[in-house]
This record gives C-alpha cells, structure tokens and sequence, in this order.
DNA sequence: TAGATTGTTAATCGATTAACAATC
DNA sequence: TAGATTGTTAATCGATTAACAATC
C-alpha cells in the first residue's frame, strides 16, 4: 500500500461503481474475480481498477485476484457504509415527498427519520415519516443525532437553510435545490444539479455522431 | 477559433454553469463580463474560462471582455437551449410523480407532454400531464415528435425500457433508474444516478478534514 | 495613447495506461 | 512447477494553468 496521500475525487467517484458491481457478482454467487473481469464489466482498464483500489490497501493475492465478498466488505468500510446514518429531509415539495417515500434507501443504512417544512403542521406524516414545522428543526437536533440533511427546498431558501444546517453542527447535505452549496471543508456536501444534467443531455442529443 | 475537434466531457459539463452564472449576471442587470470576472464567481481559473469558450468560438473583445447577454445567447445555443424539447415520462412512481408536478422544466424549454406506467389507466393526469398505459407509447410515438424520453421505472424494467426507447427513434434518454445505461454513440443518454451520489457522501463525510 | 483583456501557445500538473517484477 | 494476476513503478496522455502577443 503506497502511503495514504489525499486521495482524488476521480478515484471516489468510481468505488460507488465498483460496490455496486460486487454487490452485483456477490448475488450471482461469483467468489472470486480479477481485475480484469471489474475492468470488462465496467468499462474501464484493469490498471485502473488495480491502481484505485491500491490507494486504499492490499486486497487481493498474485495469481488469484479478489475475494468479492471480503473486496466488496473493504469498499463498503471505505465508504462508510458499515454503519447506519439518521437522515432529514428538508422542504416537503415534490421531490422531498419522492425522497420520503422511496423505500430503497433504507437497504444501504440510510434511514429517513423525519422531515420538515416551513408550511407543516405537526402530526403529518409521508411514507410513514413524521412530518414537522420547520421551526422544530433546531429542537430535534438537540435531541436526535442527525447525519445527513437532505435539502430539497425552492432555490431561494436553499443557502439559508443549509447555512443552518451547518450551525446546528450537521456534517452532510445532500443538496438537490438548483444551487451550488459550499459551505467550507468542515462539511460535506453533495450537490444534484438535475437541470445541469438536462442541459448536457440536451448538449449532448444535439452533437451526436452523424444520426 | 481552434479547429473544432471533439470537446472533452470536462468542459462539457462546464458550460450549464456558465449558462446558469450569465443569467444570474443578467439578471441583476449587469451588461459586461471579463473571464476574471467569471472565474471568481465560479471558483475556477480565468485561463480555464477563455480556453472553455476558445473550443466554440470568439466571443469577446480584446480590452472589453464579454458581453454578458451575447455569451449568454451563444452558451445556450451551444447547449441547444435555444429550441423546446417534448418530453415524456416513462414510469410514474415517486420520482416519475415528482417531475411531472415540477414546473420549472418548461422555463427551460422542455414540455413534459405525457406519462407512461404499465400500471395506468387511460384518462389520468398528474401536474395536468396525461398518463397513458405504457403499451400505448408506441402508438403516441408515431403520432407525436419525441426528443427526450425520463426513465423513472424500477431498476428491473429500466434496461429493457431504454432499449424500447431506443427502437422508437427516441434519441435521448434521462435516466434515473439506479442502473447504468449506455446504447451506443448514435443515441444520448443521461444518468443521474442518487444512490452513487449518497455514497459519496457518505465517504466525504467520514473523510473530513480533522473535526 | 495607455490600460485592459482577449485568444492562443507553451509549460505544468495530474490522471490514466502500460509494463513488469513479485509471488501466489 | 507453470500460469495467472497482483501491486507498483514508469510512460503516456489529457486537462489545467501560466504567459504573452494581439488588439480593442
């Protein structure tokens, strides 16, 4: 293992890939795969997928390959999903509701425990989440960890509500209000900019190889 | 102008913020932009700046800088933003819910006309959108120009969907299924793929600088 | 004109790929 | 053992940054 330098975000964004396809041969029963065979299905070079994982550790042997189960457990604790994360949603619009709603995140140790909104009325609930008024937020906080705030606020509210977020001591937002939100190195955002990607797709429909 | 060889992704996916950063500039009434200017609000380089836009074309002068509503016009006819797209829905769960009822697509040129699932009965709308029964896409396809085809279904189906899609002469693709999918050169394809996005959060968050 | 700022060429930096010794 | 495949070092490729002549 070469020694741990700051690893870069290029390499991060794929062990979501490489989880996602050993989770994948793990299901089909498959115990052992090489980097050549993660390079096939995911369309990258072996060197790749042997250079990433080195940043990280040893996980394989000379003339085997990986482990999937034990590889697929080692990215998993490189991601951090080993544990279990408290989850609020903020601004119950269209896309909070879809969020509350969908069940699958609860699988990958991410459990939605409440959500708020500037018009709720307490005693409300989405998918079987509780519903508050925003103004309840800081008092929850005190009696709840949270991990992750999710802010699917209008636009204009966004950068304030996540500003409080930060205040109230949250280290994470997942952000999927039209606004890039950066609020310094002592908190994690992610941001989901949906009509960014509408504008590539519509970019990239329109520079296609000759139709 | 350098010749116009094939742009990198890279720049690719700077040019909706630039798009997004012109209109804020517009909006608040200002006529002139240098690349210093922009890199500031961007946090990017203005070396990074001038080369992104050299890819497409002359767009300022000398000693002036740009002119904001000019470069705006040029960025969104670059991204293709100076037409209207018709867009159908394909799957008519939470998200697929959630999108319909959002109305800031159509401030960007892209009408969502209609919604398939294979569960709908004919004669429902959600946000005012039509829902079809998905056996009749086909049918609605022949009689109605469709650019962009949103994939909301199941991870299972979505594949299967795109492939569909992609036999209808449907030549750009939204997908949010959590599966990867890529149909050749000589059709779009967008994925937004939330739970790689929430890993990476996951991972940022347990990778913060010292607390 | 003098100052400002572009567009482009050259230099640097970082990420990807290739090669191979180590070794299971 | 012979064959396979890792982990890592070196080479290549591409993207970002710096520098500057052109010129408004």
């Amino acid at each position: 293992m070469k020694k741990r330098e700051k690893i870069s975000d290029a390499v991060i964004k794929r062990l979501p890939m490489y989880y996602h396809c050993l989770k994948g041969l793990e299901s089909d029963g498959i115990s052992k795969v090489s980097s050549n065979i993660i390079s096939g299905l995911l369309n990258i070079t072996a060197s790749q997928v042997r250079q990433d994982f080195s940043n990280f550790g040893e996980f394989g042997q000379q003339g085997y390959g990986y482990d999937v189960i034990y590889l697929k457990d080692q990215i998993a604790a490189i991601l951090g999903l080993d544990r279990r994360y408290n989850v609020i949603i903020i601004g119950a619009g269209n896309i909070g509701q879809a969020l509350a709603k969908y069940k699958g995140f609860k699988n990958e140790g991410f459990d939605i425990i409440a959500a708020f909104d500037v018009d709720a009325k307490d005693g409300k609930t989405i998918g079987g989440i509780p519903i508050y008024n925003y103004i309840k937020l800081e008092e929850f906080s005190q009696n709840c960890k949270i991990d992750i705030a999710v802010i699917t606020t209008p636009s204009e509210s966004a950068r304030e509500v996540a500003a409080n977020v930060k205040r109230l001591g949250i280290k994470s937002i997942w952000n999927f209000a039209p606004v890039f939100i950066y609020l310094g190195e002592d908190i994690a955002v992610e941001n989901i900019n949906m009509s960014e990607s509408l504008f590539m797709l519509a970019y990239k429909a329109n520079n296609l190889k000759i139709i």
